[in-house]
DNA sequence: ATATTGTAAATTGGATCCAATATATGCATA
DNA sequence: TATGCATATATTGGATCCAATTTACAATAT
């Protein structure tokens, strides 16, 4: 006899579903800032009642992607360009330390995995899936770094300004430039060069950062 | 007539007095490493429902401080000596960073509470509050650093980890040791020396976290 | 005695119901 | 018309109930 063995006990529950659906809805933009979830309406969508959807708005709530007012409800929460800019400066942090991390253990399988992503990233023409394969990109990078709990904070850091990103992928040469700085930090990385690879993503993010903030202000 | 206005649409639910009372009670280690928490007990306890209790668990969950399993339930966290490890790291980086912005711009009042602390922590012979002035102590520093994004992960991380930072204080030396260090990190921050303040607070984070794990380590 | 199976008790997950609060609507009045 | 008030409706928070699953335990077989 020869079977998959599957760990029932950590199978998904309603309230891990939603919470994953709504999550993903927030982060790519789908819902709004100060968009209102009302519990009844999310139930109905998904054939359920409503606790688990109160579950996954809690959960929501304590990552930041919503904020609730006592008998107002959740809204998606809304970010100010000052928190905008601190996000991505503890990215530049934090990412900075974990390339570095990485690269000292990276595998073959994880630098042919991030080409991949790379390539990938620079051939695909649906801007939706930019986000997607630039978060992937990055992600592959840090896998190896045997820093589970800082992978985990970054992850939790791009969730609240996911859309942000992605609006920066879009503007005028964010894409292209994009491209490049991958690229001379995926070469860093090949050639095993931690600390160049470090200092590269931390310009690779401020970088982004004033691009966004100066798009910000200008509207 | 004059009033203390109060938000009242910000008063806190059941769910959140729960979650207070429980996030207190792990990470004072009142509520040891697996210990299980039963839905109908706690309820029963603070005169409620289990409705309630199941919020805050998802929140403790979410914060790292329990962790659950699919018709289980929800047990304290326990933490491995390498997350433990790493944790420490991490405040290391992100708390001497913080520390340097709020010396830049740490107001009078915020000094004068500073020494409070200190002096407090130096005179109290109540291990049990050690911990706490130790933490309100450093949090103090912090305050003034206009980021508030980075405290709060720090607050998180110190959650996760604070049974541990007390366990610490009462080793052998510990507490003169804290007390050593925070004088000179307060003095750093007096004389403005923010690059300073910022090194030995590195320092002071992994000094501890090396003392603890040789003590984790013999045990 | 040990292992295995079946059943009862305990526990969690989800649905439904009620209470507390907020929002919208209509009416009266200046 | 604009303002204030009262009521109706909508929405969230919490309690209770039922279903799904796990755990404890007794009975049975080897």
């Amino acid at each position: 006899m020869k079977l998959q063995p599957v760990d029932i006990s950590k199978t998904a529950s309603v309230a891990d579903i939603v919470f994953e659906a709504l999550r993903k809805a927030i982060i790519e933009g789908d819902l709004k800032d100060g968009e209102p979830l009302r519990q009844d309406e999310i139930a109905r969508l998904f054939n359920t009642s409503r606790i688990p959807v109160r579950e996954a708005i809690t959960m929501l709530e304590q990552q930041g992607l919503v904020t609730t007012q006592r008998y107002k409800g959740a809204v998606v929460a809304s970010i100010a360009p000052d928190e905008v800019a601190e996000i991505f400066d503890f990215r530049a942090l934090v990412e900075g330390t974990v390339i570095k991390a990485a690269v000292e253990r990276m595998s073959e399988e994880s630098r042919r995995k991030a080409r991949q992503c790379h390539e990938a990233f620079s051939s695909s023409t649906d801007p939706m899936a930019w986000g997607d394969l630039n978060r992937q990109f990055h992600y592959t990078l840090y896998q190896d770094s045997g820093l589970p709990y800082h992978l985990g904070i970054v992850n939790n850091a791009l969730d609240r300004i996911d859309r942000y990103l992605r609006a920066q992928l879009m503007l005028s040469n964010g894409r292209a430039r994009a491209h490049d700085e991958h690229l001379a930090i995926l070469e860093a990385c090949e050639a095993g060069k931690a600390e160049l690879a470090a200092d590269l993503t931390r310009r690779h993010i401020l970088g982004a950062k004033t691009s966004l903030l100066d798009h910000l202000k200008r509207k």
